[in-house]
DNA sequence: TGTTTTCTAAATCATAAGGTTTAGATAAGT
DNA sequence: ACTTATCTAAACCTTATGATTTAGAAAACA
């Protein structure tokens, strides 16, 4: 939660010059917050947050020398609390799930009311997110969009499923990359066996190879007897 | 878009009998729904759905016999343009995330007062997605929670850093389950020269076959080429 | 009862894959 | 000039893997 006796420290990334003037006369007209510093360059920008170490950092997205989800990329790993707010003049809902995915707390578009970016700075300084509805609403289209292309893959008419109890339990180890005698052990059949099942396994899903089987079984959804249980737990 | 002119056609299911006749009454008071049917049984509701072919569909997302995520995913996979809304008593930020992944378009908390239901039908059948403010901060905290860990395992110190630009080429190869006389027909170099690749390869990941190999580089994020020339073009 | 499926197992064979060493040619860096 | 890294390649050997056939036992099914 937010400390309400502290000014909250605010970083400024714009790369251009006179939007980062008018952002932080803007932002010092508050007088709960403190510029600590404003840069046109992404990769100082960076630098300064190692060392201010600011509550908010807002970034635009749109700079030339470090795109900005190449930067909110590099903001994420230095594994501080800096939250980020997204200043952007473009509304791609792609580009909004992205910087969403890197971490970004907010996202104000330029044409917005410039009120609005103090509404976002208090919104995420408080922990929340700041999405204005009409991004959400493409964030979720594009989520869900994202989300159908893998069900679609997933449950595309599979292979798979022509597979028997036994051979799905060896297709199981062999996408853990285990060879037949230590399949063998694990299942307490012998090695010949195993090489038999491997066999109706490489027929089944038409490969000839453990290498593509693994992949095949990856990529079409096989769930593994950890990701089983754990769906099991999890409902 | 919605058609004002008919009335939409909305379907309800919910386990308990009470809750059904409450939101049908509820629903029923609006002149412009039609309430086509209403079910305890999450299986005779997907029945209902395709014969009905509702615009709308409000669904308990807890019910005993099959749980909601399944009932969704069971509506998905008919590939109408039905659109559903999620009815609950959780607020479970997990559950949330895994019903809009499977295309749930709204989300109404049982505590909600009545008329947000009607709110939420409005929203989500002129498309848009409907989401109280409270879920959708806990859906975002859950979505970052959940991008954050695939950052980490993709960033996780990795092995792969130390492969050179060749290597790099055999190791996407590898992953595309390529044996060694076709990368060397690909790469245009001797077969001997793609084992003493893979051969270091393996030293290199610390592995000793090709699945393995796959393995590591499809769990610690390894760029193939094609997605590499996909990261290429989007930005 | 007869049929089919699944799981088990062995035998045999061919070859792809893996391990190791050695080495020449370039290119890059100190 | 010297060293190091990278890419190339061959020879040699061992073993894991894959392909195919045959077959017994148990369970499921018609």
């Amino acid at each position: 939660m937010r400390d309400f006796s502290k000014k909250l420290r605010v970083l400024l990334i714009d790369d251009n010059a006179n939007h980062l003037r008018g952002i932080k006369e803007l932002i010092t007209l508050e007088s709960s917050y403190n510029v600590v510093g404003t840069t046109t360059s992404a990769n100082i920008g960076i630098n300064l947050i190692k060392r201010y170490q600011p509550d908010i950092v807002v970034m635009d997205i749109n700079m030339p020398e470090k795109d900005g989800l190449q930067a909110l990329k590099a903001i994420g790993k230095l594994g501080l609390e800096t939250n980020v707010v997204i200043l952007s003049g473009y509304d791609d809902s792609d580009l909004i799930y992205r910087a969403m995915k890197l971490g970004a707390k907010g996202y104000v578009l330029k044409t917005m009311a410039s009120m609005k970016l103090i509404d976002a700075i208090e919104q995420v300084s408080e922990g929340r997110i700041y999405l204005p509805a009409v991004l959400s609403t493409r964030f979720f289209e594009h989520f869900q969009a994202v989300a159908q292309k893998e069900e679609a893959s997933a449950n595309e008419e599979n292979l798979l499923s022509s597979l028997t109890m036994r051979e799905n339990e060896v297709l199981d180890l062999l996408t853990q990359g285990i060879n037949y005698k230590s399949i063998a052990a694990k299942l307490v059949i012998s090695e010949t066996t195993v090489k038999t099942h491997v066999n109706n396994i490489f027929q089944k899903l038409q490969v000839n190879d453990r290498t593509n089987a693994v992949l095949y079984a990856l990529t079409h959804g096989f769930k593994t007897s950890a990701s089983k249980s754990q769906v099991m737990t999890a409902v």
